[in-house]
DNA sequence: CAAATATACATAAGATTCTTATGTATAAAG
DNA sequence: CTTTATACATAAGAATCTTATGTATATTTG
């Protein structure tokens, strides 16, 4: 993730995660497209980051592929197991408590 | 920081510049027992990660040292320069837009 | 009073996770 | 036909942390 600084270290996982859960396969390219999308161009996934991150979940059981040819093109689809779906609920419960320590270190709870 | 994960990466600094724009002069030791305090014990701050943090700030112009002695001990009592406290700005904003950010893409928009 | 804990700094080795750069290949668009 | 988009991958290096260790003084506790 290109995001003017480190402070995206850590939560590609769980992005990655979450996106599978709301789309049941999704492939790789495909991801970098969602995450522009979704951040309004705020965000850049980049292959250097995504690539190792998918083989590392994949690696850990978390995620499972299937191959699939789309003319002479290969696509690797990949689909949350059901440990990986377990374990999306985890990691979004971290994140979310890590938001809140933030929060209430910074004193950012917002102008709401 | 010990958060269960790797979160934190790329915020420790912030949290350094914020607790000093509070606080006018802190040292190493009193950082580490504040930022257990203003987390309910939740987050630690250790010395491997603070010390060298500290060190690049100072090294960056943001940070300047004023050796104290308290006793028989000494102190390094650190504060905010002048670009130190422009930088806190800067950092508070992006870590509240990274945070927004991270919300948005997770769907974490608190149950408010 | 001796031993353990708290205070106070520091650094080094290793792990993790990213950025940047590069490589391969096909398809579509200009 | 050349550029851009699609689609994967890896490797070198940077940044930031964890874990372990080291030094030294002060205080508490058994």
């Amino acid at each position: 993730m290109k995001q003017s600084n480190q402070l995206f270290k850590g939560s590609l996982t769980t992005i990655l995660l979450k996106l599978l859960s709301e789309h049941d396969k999704m492939y790789g390219y495909e991801i970098t497209k969602k995450v522009m999308e979704l951040s309004d161009g705020k965000m850049v996934l980049t292959e250097g980051a995504l690539y190792p991150s998918l083989h590392k979940l994949e690696a850990d059981g978390l995620l499972e592929v299937k191959m699939e040819n789309i003319g002479n093109r290969n696509r690797k689809y990949y689909s949350l197991t059901k440990q990986g779906k377990k374990e999306t609920g985890n990691k979004l419960k971290e994140i979310a408590a890590f938001i809140e320590q933030m929060q209430q270190i910074l004193n950012l709870k917002p102008s709401l």
